[in-house]
Order: structure tokens, then C-alpha cells, then sequence
DNA sequence: TTGAAAGCGTTACCAC
DNA sequence: GTGGTAACGCTTTCAA
């Protein structure tokens, strides 16, 4: 293992400065045409690899965005996570991701760790925080995005839609198709915030449209999963035949129960309605298909994106981009 | 936006030297109790955030493991990041994570870029890597794994199974079902290379059982989805019926063709056995359940974990662990 | 078109 | 138990 090549190794082996080795890289048109070549050449021959750690110190500028995610293991995060990662990789930014587990005490944790490396913008996921998280935000003062939500008092810009709209849309289309007995399934209390909120949209606005009171099942800790989903409806037993649709928290949750009533006999939509959230690909394949929400976790990301470029170009003012969650039809309702 | 609080103004408030609040903030014994109490006070107070860049440059230890991955969306990886996040947080290690989008070119453009933030380690994806790859992390002389295969020449450690095997066992499994005539569903030549590893695995152990040649269907570019599983069958149609086993690369893709079966109404498995591989929550769900390979793919990244603990407490013989991949029977087969 | 000096915030090392 | 000094590799700034 041999010591380190540095810029001044380059230059030394070039005949020239450090300092002109450094122009030379970042490809500085005063550094005569010649010299960089020579440069780029004898940097090649010697594997001198940048030290971005360096510049970062130097420039006082790190290069990193800070994200945060509930769980990478998520369509939805992960589709997010995509958009906003191969909208961003033109500008340099490297991404530093920390998944919160659904835990805002999580969050936090991460949120101090992450601010250690001087990240040039944060990106949070939902609009609910720990004061120690949003003290700390804002004693920093960097630009932060909240997204995947539309928080009432946002700690700066913010990417999202309304999980309690998205999900009225899709009690209003149960209704109007004669469903009067709904329940709820999703994860306990507690962890879930968007998860939670869609269920409390669920409630209320089953009672503003005179149905029956929602039933809300506890389908275990979130994340839930199909698993999750599945097991609740076996729970469920024959008092399923008292709902006639199931408004679950997640497609994956959505699937589970679906592949279960299959088990179990219940024809879906015909004696039970099923409803998904996310427009995951699993309910758009699935046999039946499964009448869910799209929230265009994609373009998410890369409104994310846009609005850091924005903010890296020097805006100031706080963005809020609504994106929009559409209902997408399918066939268990 | 004041200037930034450094251990500078720690000391000066506490009136002690820059030296005693660092070693202060890292508990040095050396350091009084009384000291080590007062400094912590006062940098809660002044808002103090400790500069990990700082100290990376300083000591030359990044604190990052670089990670590259085909793709966070996929549940299996997903797992494996998981796995690894988790237990290598106790650590202190940060994850740089880069997405190659299943591309050796991509993988080398990542690498390079994430050689730049110095990590003490580098974990790959995979066994194939171009030469430019290969050369720039020799040259670097830093631990890597190469997880998710058995590389016959590998860069360093390695956690992984063979592909070639797992696949094998399938292919044996439904020939002992009386299954002759098979088909491959997959990703397009080129771009997966475990798909690759996949098919012909299936070729040559059909061949050795004497089995029908078995034809290879192309689903689309890598990485393939449901909707490439279930576009596929519809495509074969009435061709299907040729066939009396679908060997598909992944279980998403299983669970596509599975569903499009269903809608042609074609009996899984009394006409067509369908397997997948990875043992995604889908295949476990679905109804009939999915016949396939439990890859493991959280425990590779435990695996990943567990190396680089014991590389960076000094340990250096490349080590091979073999994390087991089994089949794992279902209804379609 | 090129170079010299200074400094980003931290810590290893040695001194007291 | 505490402090002074120097250095990590780069780039900003000013000078030539």
C-alpha cells in the first residue's frame, strides 16, 4: 500500500505548481491547452484519484444531499429514491441516504448524524418531526424539503400531495359504487404518519357521506406488508361478511388480503370491494386488479430534484410543489 | 446565516484549548470528568455540530463504505442494503450508496466517482466488472466484497451463492415432477449478468437430464418487472401450450406470467409449472404460492456486515462465505 | 498563463 | 490532565 498520490505528485512529475495541476483537472481555460493535456496525462499514468474530501474541507462545500426515507424496501421510497437520484447525478450532488424505519426518533438520530457532514440540503420525508429534529434544522439554517406530504407548518419546501384528499377520493368512489361498510386496514398506532392520516381520512370521510362507521384493523407494526395483509383477513374469519369493502393502507396490503379472500373462497369485488394505495406494480398485475391511488412516487424524486437546483441556483423562497394523486380504477371495486 | 461553530469557540467559551474539547467531545479519560461535562454543556449550548469532514481529512479515514447495487428497487437488493445498514450501524460507518442500473459501464463511472470520497471499503455487486473497474480499485489497494455470487476470480472477499447451483436445483426439482419441456423468461442477453448465470443454468442442467432443449423467451431489458412476466405470456398466447414449465429469472417476473396465465385461463400448475427466484413477499403470498429460490438476501448483507468488521479490525486472507440458497416449493410447480 | 501563501476544522504527537 | 504545533489535500486570493 503506497502513499497517496496527490495534486502535488502530478505536479512534480509534470514540472509545474499544484496549483495549476488543480486548474489544469477542472479543465480552467487559462491554463494553456497544452499544459492540461500534459496534466490530465501524467495524473492518468500515475492513478492520482481526486480527493473530493478535500475539496469538500477546503471549499467548505460537501457535495452531499442528505435524504431520509421511512424504508428503502418500499416500492414507492425506492421509485422516489430513483427519480431523485438520476435527476440529481447531472449537478455532482451525491446522495447520503438514511432509512428512519417509520420512527421519527430514528429520524432524528439520523438527521444529527447526517448534519456532521455537512450536507448542502436535507430532504425529509413526511412533515411530522421531533422538535430536537426541526430545532436542530433550523439552527443550521440549510435548505430542507419535506416531501411525500403537504405539512401544515413546513420547516422549508416542500414536494407532496394530500394523503387525506388522495384517500377521500377513494371512499367517494366506493360510495358511489354502493359501498356502505368499510374497513380499514393498516399498520397499529403510532408509526405510520402517512399511513395514519389516510386512515383518518378514511373515517372521516366515510361519516361526511353517511356510511356506516369505519372499522379500523390493526394489521401489525409498519411497515405492513402482504404478509401483513394477509394474515389480517385470515384473522377476520367469517366477520368479514359484515364489510363490503376493505381500504387498505398500501397495495401490498391490498394483495395480501386479495390473495387471501381468494383462499378463502370470497369473491372480490363481487361480495367485497379491495382498495390500494401507491399504484404499485403488483396491482396493476394482479388478477384481479387492484383499484388503488397513484402518487407518482417517481416524479416525486424528481421534483425533489428540480427544486434543489433551484434552491443551489440561488432562490430563497420557500416552494411548495403539489403533486398529484390520481385514482386508478381496477378491478376489486 | 452565522458563521459556523467550531471547537475553537467551544474552547475559547469553556476556556480550555481546542485539543481538550475534542478529546473532551470523544470522552478522552485523559480528560477531567469536570472538563469533559463543562465542555459538553457549553457545545449544546453554542449549538455545536461536530465536522465529520474535518476530521476525515484530517485522519484519512472517511468513515464511508462505498456500496453499489443493480438497483434499490428490487426487493431482494433492497434487502441486502437493509441487512447491511442495519448491522453496520453500531459501527459509525456511513453508506455512500450507487445505483449501476444493472451496467458494468455504469458501475465503473460509479466507482470511480465514489473512490473520490476515499471509503475504507467498497462493496460490489456481482463478479463481472470491465477492466478499467478492476484496475482502478487494484491500484487503490482498499477491502472489497463482491456479494451476490461466487466470482471464480475475485477481488477480494466474497458473500454470495452460485447462481448457477440454486438454479440447477430448480430445474432438477421440476423434472422429478415430470416436467420436460421447458421455457426461460428473461431479461434481454447482456445486461443482467445473474440472469445470464440464471439461463444458462437452466440450458445445460435440462440438457443433462435429458430433457427437451429449453427455450429462451425475452422479457425485455434488464431489470424485468411483472408487467415484462405477464406481456411475455401474453405474447406466447396459444404458444404456451407447447410448454409445460416457465422458468422465469425473478419472481416479480413469475408472479406477471402467473397472473396473465390466470386471466387466459390456463391451470397452474395441472397445464403450465411456473418458478421464480429470489423468494419475494409475492411468491409467498400469491395464490397458488410461487415455487422458488430463497436467495437470502438479508443475511447477505449481515454477511457483508460481519466481513467488514472483520476487516477493519485488521484481519487481511480474502474470505469466502457461501450464504446457502434453497428452494423453497410452492403451489405452481 | 502560472505560482506562492494561507487556511478550511480536526487530531497525532510531543511537551509540560 | 492539558496545551502548542503541525499537518491532512485542496482552492481562494493575490501577485507576477
Amino acid at each position: 500500500m503506497t502513499a497517496r498520490v496527490t495534486m502535488r505528485d502530478v505536479a512534480q512529475a509534470v514540472g509545474v505548481s499544484p496549483m495549476t495541476v488543480s486548474r489544469a483537472l477542472r479543465d480552467d481555460k487559462t491554463v494553456s491547452e497544452k499544459t492540461r493535456s500534459r496534466v490530465r496525462a501524467v495524473a492518468a499514468e500515475l492513478g492520482y484519484v481526486y480527493d473530493t474530501t478535500a475539496q469538500a474541507f477546503r471549499t467548505q462545500k460537501s457535495g452531499f444531499v442528505a435524504v431520509t426515507l421511512p424504508s428503502v424496501n418500499n416500492a414507492n421510497f425506492a421509485d422516489t429514491f430513483r427519480g431523485l437520484s438520476e435527476a440529481i447525478a447531472g449537478s455532482g450532488m451525491q446522495i447520503l441516504l438514511g432509512a428512519t424505519n417509520y420512527r421519527l426518533e430514528k429520524e432524528e438520530e439520523l438527521v444529527r448524524q447526517l448534519l456532521t457532514r455537512n450536507p448542502e440540503a436535507l430532504v425529509l420525508t413526511g412533515g411530522n418531526h421531533t422538535d430536537a429534529t426541526r430545532s436542530l434544522i433550523k439552527a443550521r439554517g440549510l435548505p430542507v424539503i419535506e416531501m411525500w406530504d403537504l405539512p401544515p407548518d413546513p420547516l422549508g419546501h416542500v414536494v407532496g400531495f394530500s394523503n387525506a384528499d388522495a384517500m377521500a377520493t377513494l371512499v367517494t368512489h366506493l360510495a358511489a359504487s354502493g359501498r356502505r361498510r368499510l374497513a380499514f386496514v393498516g399498520a397499529s398506532e403510532g408509526a405510520d404518519l402517512r399511513g395514519a392520516e389516510r386512515r383518518a381520512s378514511v373515517v372521516a370521510t366515510a361519516q361526511k357521506l353517511g356510511l356506516d362507521d369505519v372499522a379500523v384493523i390493526d394489521a401489525g407494526p409498519a411497515p405492513v406488508s402482504m404478509r401483513h395483509g394477509a394474515a389480517a383477513v385470515e384473522r377476520l374469519g367469517a366477520r368479514l361478511s359484515v364489510f363490503d369493502a376493505l381500504v387498505c393502507v398500501s397495495d401490498t396490503v391490498a394483495f395480501g388480503a386479495l390473495s387471501e379472500c381468494r383462499r378463502m373462497g370470497i369473491d372480490v369485488p363481487g361480495q367485497l370491494a379491495i382498495t390500494g394505495f401507491g399504484h404499485f406494480d403488483v396491482a396493476a398485475v394482479s388478477d384481479p386488479r387492484i383499484t388503488t391511488v397513484d402518487v407518482n412516487a417517481r416524479l416525486i424524486g424528481t421534483e425533489v430534484a428540480r427544486v434543489l437546483e433551484t434552491v443551489f441556483s440561488g432562490a430563497s423562497a420557500p416552494l411548495e410543489i403539489e403533486v398529484a394523486a390520481r385514482l386508478v380504477p381496477g378491478e376489486t371495486s
